[in-house]
RNA sequence: GCCCAGGUGGCGGAACAGGUAGACGCGCUGGUCUCAAAAACCAGUGAGAGCAAUCUCAUAUCGGUUCGAUUCCGAUCCUGGGUACCA
């Protein structure tokens, strides 16, 4: 035991000393950080404490050799400060410290001050307990069960007593991390926390206190905004506090990093710099330790392209794949409890209400004068539906209100405000179809019997951002209405078809920074420049249209052109067509020189229904063409309906029917693109038999009515049909009349298709092998070698290995 | 980053359960008709070699399975969309 005199010149001790640290793990643990002194008092009591611990007394060694690595299932530490005092042994955990005193004790000087001693330490929460040099040399037992007792005797007050001496620090920390990759932890080299965090004073040390709490209030005097528009700034603080990492032992930095968000997960990182990106950039910055831990990074300049791979330096998990890894590194953490596998979801879009006209207004109003001080009334059954009122311009007003506060005398009862947002697009969205079932029924809002009858939806075809939003939530409220019993069924639509999304290719000026200058896209790479996009209608071929560019905003009026060639070229990009992007194309143009039915048929035969294309209007000849060639069917050179009534022939009827095969395949299939040109070489097919046939003819307008529907439904009529189109039957295919007799089979040799031979459809197998065997050329291709393998896929193909 | 699509001629694309790669259309070339043009019609058109018959190479890249691969498997690269300082 020691004593020293407080208040001389103090120092800090190092982290580990005093046995700081963290666990982490993946979802969790971290061990502690505190001080059981103050620094000052530390640096002066390290080296009195070191030297203890090198020279223990015969009885202190004797009972360190049974305290030690946990022994007791607890964790001790020898010679370790407490304020102003060395303790001979201490369990923080248990606020138990151990004493062993010598002879001098026994003097009546000592005890006096020991016992001053005792209590000091007891109201800092400790307990202690003495022993003599003898009881624990002659009877090292008897001495380690008394305190295996007063272990056990421990309450649960006593545990939570708070244990700090030190400056704003508390007892053990655990700090609980939540991560995707968890099989990287070997790589963790720092651990970064929210600037929120609310243990941020505690695991502060004191010498890097001012300079957390400056960044901490520069960090949260940004917005959250500023913080998530600003990804590249890197800007962080230690703490001056450590964190014990859970997989390797290794001690590592705690520090505290805008990045980190304290709304996510447990707002506390274990950053992996050798694998993810902003763990990088803060490491580099701060110039942190990097540990690749996936094979074949070590060598990269940015390891984190690599996401990946095998493990290295991973200890337990090297060799494993990553994949293999998490699971193994998650069964490793739940085994030790110090962590758990976990699925983390987020909500999306939580606000239901919009700044805007175009929407549903919300049915509710307010009796204070100002609308965000009030209560919301929400307005009786009876005098529903509120509908939009009239405004004068369809923005925000000069008070910054929604565009409704514009509406002239809107007031509920002619006094009171309404509210002036509007619900958002998927409020009405997400349950429109069931109205639908229903529209005219005024007690609710779907009978029963009609959601019954009709029931889900069968198809909802739409782009990828309402598989995302409306979907989403056209589920939740369909199962919400399902579990009120308004609906009898728990799934809003049975089959989702993601339909591509026709692109616009953008124009781009670039704008010298600094100036209004713009430098022609060739010449860019000489400037620093911003990117703009220009109207795609004021650019052909890539080349600006100047005087129009100028005219396009007031703020361009003055710009200046450093040009190429005389003229000033763009840059051009294909993304989403959108107003904002100003590369919007309107189809009205198209209608009017081709028609609806031309431009229906264009984007079905452009390609597959998911597949997202930039528009080009290249090739809409092709399909207005063969519009043109229908109408031929029906009229004759001179301009006159000409159709007749005659019986159709064989070959027409196989032209007919080998049409209405495909149509109807391609349809069940949502394959419209390939049922375009199914109906062009039955067009032309037809042609060139000159088939006028009333029978055929109308049965080809039928199945064509879904993709041309206003040319059929004209012709339809022309051919003297009262009834529309619409209501005709869908033709049935007679399998009949495709009955062909004989298969024009490829010769292959070693699968390269060589020659064709024709054979009956019913030949037998070994007949075409032989003929095949014994064609010239076989013969040929053989070239004398023996004849390996014969392969006769009946009415597909024959392949002969040689 | 993650999730979802996708990558085949000069262009859009086809090949639906592994069996003739490039259907159909656009564009291009030549021709018919016309004083001429437009329209319409006919023929040709993946690349390379050859007078030709024909041969070689080709479905993002590399590898694998198979008698045979655009199609199946593994790895890589690239493009588009959604989402995001979400760890």
């Amino acid at each position: 035991m020691n004593t020293i005199d407080s208040g001389k010149g103090l120092n800090s001790p190092s982290q580990q000393e005093r046995g700081q640290g963290a666990t982490i793990a993946t979802g969790e643990v971290v061990t502690p950080n505190f001080y059981t002194t103050s620094p000052e008092k530390w640096a002066y009591l390290k080296e009195l404490a070191r030297k203890n611990r090198k020279q223990p007394t015969e009885a202190e060694d004797i009972i360190w050799q049974a305290l030690r690595d946990k022994q007791l299932g607890v964790k001790f530490r020898r010679q370790h400060a407490i304020d102003d005092f060395i303790v001979d042994f201490v369990c923080i955990d248990q606020k138990l410290v151990v004493e062993i005193d010598g002879e001098i004790h026994n003097e009546a000087e000592q005890k006096e001050y020991d016992e001053m001693r005792t209590a000091f330490l007891t109201e800092l929460g400790f307990r202690v307990i003495r022993f003599t040099n003898n009881e624990v040399i002659n009877d090292i037992k008897a001495v380690i069960n008394q305190i295996k007792e007063d272990l056990k005797n421990k309450t649960e007050t006593d545990l939570q007593t708070p244990l700090s001496t030190g400056e704003g620090l508390g007892g053990e920390v655990t700090l609980t991390v939540f991560t995707t990759r968890i099989d990287t932890t070997f790589g963790v080299t720092f651990v970064s926390i929210a600037p929120e965090h609310e243990l941020i004073p505690t695991l502060t040390s004191p010498e890097q206190k001012a300079a957390v709490e400056e960044y901490v209030s520069k960090a949260k005097n940004r917005s959250e905004r500023d913080r998530m528009a600003d990804v590249k700034t890197v800007s962080g603080v230690f703490t001056g506090s450590y964190v014990i990492n859970p997989f390797s032992g290794e001690k590592i930095e705690l520090w505290i990093a805008d990045y980190v968000l304290a709304g996510y997960g447990t707002g506390v990182v274990m950053a992996v710099p050798s694998s993810d990106d902003r763990d990088f950039r803060f490491a580099k910055h701060f110039n942190l330790p990097i540990i690749c831990v996936i094979e074949g990074t070590e060598t990269m300049e940015d390891p984190t392209e690599r996401k990946k791979g095998k493990m290295i330096n991973s200890g337990f998990l090297d060799g494993l794949e990553s994949d293999e890894a998490i699971q193994a590194a998650i069964k490793f953490v739940e085994e030790k409890g110090i962590g758990k596998g976990k699925i983390n979801y987020r909500i999306r879009d939580a606000v239901f209400s919009r700044q805007r006209y175009w929407g549903e207004p919300v049915p509710v109003y307010f009796k204070a004068a100002a609308v965000a001080d009030g209560i919301p009334y929400i307005l009786d059954n009876s005098e529903l539906p509120l509908t939009l009122p009239e405004i004068n311009e369809y923005k925000p007003t000069e008070n910054g209100e929604p565009p409704l506060g514009r509406a002239k005398d809107w007031k509920y009862q002619n006094q009171y405000n309404y509210e002036l947002s509007t619900m958002p697009g998927w409020a009405g969205s997400s349950w429109y179809f069931l109205r639908y079932m229903d529209a005219q029924n005024e007690k609710e809002f779907v009978s029963k019997e009609a959601v019954n009858y009709w029931k889900s939806v069968d198809l909802y075809i739409g782009g990828t951002e309402h598989a995302v939003g409306h979907l989403l939530y056209s589920r939740f409220w369909n199962i919400a209405l399902f579990d009120l019993g308004f609906i009898g069924h728990d799934e809003p639509f049975q089959k989702l078809i993601n339909q591509g999304m026709i692109q616009g290719e953008s124009s781009l000026a670039y704008r010298i920074n600094g100036t209004n200058k713009f430098v022609s896209k060739g010449l860019k790479d000489q400037y620093e420049v911003a990117e703009l996009h220009v109207d795609v209608n004021i650019v052909e071929n890539n080349v600006l249209d100047i005087e129009a560019f100028k005219n396009w905003r007031p703020d361009l009026a003055e710009a200046e052109f450093v040009l190429e060639d005389g003229k000033y070229i763009c840059g051009s990009l294909v993304e989403k067509m959108s107003k904002r992007l100003y590369n919007v194309v309107n189809p009205d143009l198209i209608i009017d020189k081709y028609g609806a039915d031309t431009l229906r048929l264009y984007e079905m035969f452009l390609g597959p229904l998911e597949q997202s294309k930039p528009w080009s209007t290249k090739g809409i000849d092709g399909t207005s063409k063969f519009l043109k060639k229908l109408w031929k069917l029906f009229y004759d050179d001179k301009g006159n309906f000409n159709v007749s009534g005659a019986e159709p022939t064989q070959d027409e009827q196989k032209v007919l029917h080998k049409t209405i095969k495909k149509v109807a395949e391609d349809i069940d299939r949502y394959s419209f693109n390939t049922s375009i040109p199914a109906f062009m070489i039955c067009v032309n097919e037809l042609n060139d038999l000159k088939c006028n046939k009333a029978q055929i003819l109308s049965e080809l307008l039928i199945i064509l009515c879904p993709f041309a529907p206003h040319i059929t439904e004209e012709l339809w009529a022309k051919m003297g049909h009262v009834n529309s189109i619409t209501q005709a039957t869908f033709p049935a295919f007679n399998e009949e009349y495709l009955k062909e007799s004989a298969f024009e089979y490829p010769i292959s040799i070693n699968g390269k298709m060589r020659a064709k031979m024709e054979f009956p459809v019913d030949k037998p197998v070994k007949e075409i092998e032989a003929e095949v065997l014994a064609s010239e050329i076989v013969k040929k291709w053989a070239e004398g070698k023996p004849i390996k393998k014969v392969i006769v896929v009946p009415n597909k193909i024959v392949n002969v290995v040689v």
